[in-house]
DNA sequence: TTAAAAGTGTGATAAAAATCACCCATAAAT
DNA sequence: ATTTATGGGTGATTTTTATCACACTTTTAA
């Protein structure tokens, strides 16, 4: 159960009777890092509200390639969750659980009821979809436009908005996010290295430059 | 000036009150087949409905490239366009007319005003970014996983589907939407005509598999 | 009616990325 | 303490894509 203190201090921007309905019939879940909290063709039964922690969302292709799409912070939603008008819908998206998370599970029978009654609701789930689409634009851009050097470059500096200066993440990782090889990041990294932008670790390495 | 008839068989959903206002305060434009309608960067004055033809929307990279997202038909609204709560709005995509095409230029004032006043308005706006967020979560399938001839193979299929089985593209044209070069594509096309998959012509050709 | 532009074909080469084949070091597990 | 798993480095090779260079044809424009 969530307090309505903590609610109005992650979604601030909702009516009063918004916040009691989340509180009586959203569920406060947890998740551990690394779980994934959504697949590829599950179906969706509940919409998600990031509460604690980060989620990031992937694109996931048939055979079975991952590909980093962005985050979800606290106070957001995942889009595709977010349905209405529909039945059964299924996810075309992948979920996962980066560090440990608390977030809200709403049943989907809620979202049409909500759009009807509640303006606060019917902004949040536009303002949702309008930031994720302005995100995949974004990922859109560095796919189709840049090569390896300047997708990881670009990779890197989202994870360190994130997380900070000290990426905590192995080169296999990156390199999965990104839909390639675990050498061809080894040598990108490598060369970061060598241009005095990065310090290479075990496990991990820091940004240096600017 | 558009009558309530044709726009209540475009857009279908809409309630009394919403037609009423688009009458009075949309201007039904025209414009030629190959006209930009919006471009990277430029300032956003005002909505933009599809009423009739076809209007392709791209993705700009800073050196120039076009990369081509999807296709906006009639009853169809630009997602980018629909502003609301956001002043000063610039486009993130770039937007051409394909064929002639008519369409419903809102100014954007009435955006938030209508979205607390009409109820369909809003399912509107939900809608158009869900089905705009859906076909990127497809654009980005295909440039993150597939190889040329896959995407080309794609493309296709999506022109297809618009125009039917005669596509009248060059292989230049082709070439810039998928941003890669002319001759890449000549060479697939080559190889899907050795397949028996299209028969080539200057300035066309037809897809003749399935 | 002749020159220029546009559309296409194709070899050769270069660049980017993927794959293969190992290496070694460190950490974790037995 | 020794084995095993994980993280990372790096050469060699292949595949994919991009680029360069030209040839040829058809259309358009002067």
């Amino acid at each position: 159960m969530i307090s309505k203190e903590t609610l109005k201090k992650i979604f601030p921007d909702w009516e009063e009777g918004l916040y009691e309905a989340i509180i009586h019939n959203a569920e406060l879940k947890v998740a551990k890092a690394g779980t994934t909290l959504l697949k590829l063709g599950q179906n969706i039964k509940s919409a998600m509200l990031v509460v604690e922690g980060t989620v990031k969302l992937y694109q996931e292709g048939e055979d079975g390639g991952e590909f980093f799409m962005y985050h979800l912070n606290p106070g957001e939603a995942c889009a595709v969750t977010l349905v209405c008008n529909y039945h059964n819908e299924q996810s075309q998206v992948l979920a996962k659980a980066v560090t440990d998370i608390q977030y809200l599970a709403i049943p989907i029978e809620f979202m049409e009821k909500w759009l009807n009654e509640y303006k606060s609701w019917h902004y949040f789930v536009i303002k949702t979809y309008r930031s994720r689409y302005e995100e995949l634009l974004k990922t859109i851009n560095e796919t189709a436009f840049k090569n390896m050097d300047e997708r990881l470059e670009f990779y890197i500096k989202k994870h360190i908005k994130q997380f900070g200066n000290t990426v905590h993440l192995t080169h296999l990782e990156i390199a999965n996010d990104l839909n390639t090889s675990r050498e061809v990041i080894s040598r990108l990294l490598k060369k970061m290295e060598n241009n005095g932008w990065i310090m290479m670790h075990r496990n991990s390495f820091e940004w240096i430059k600017n």
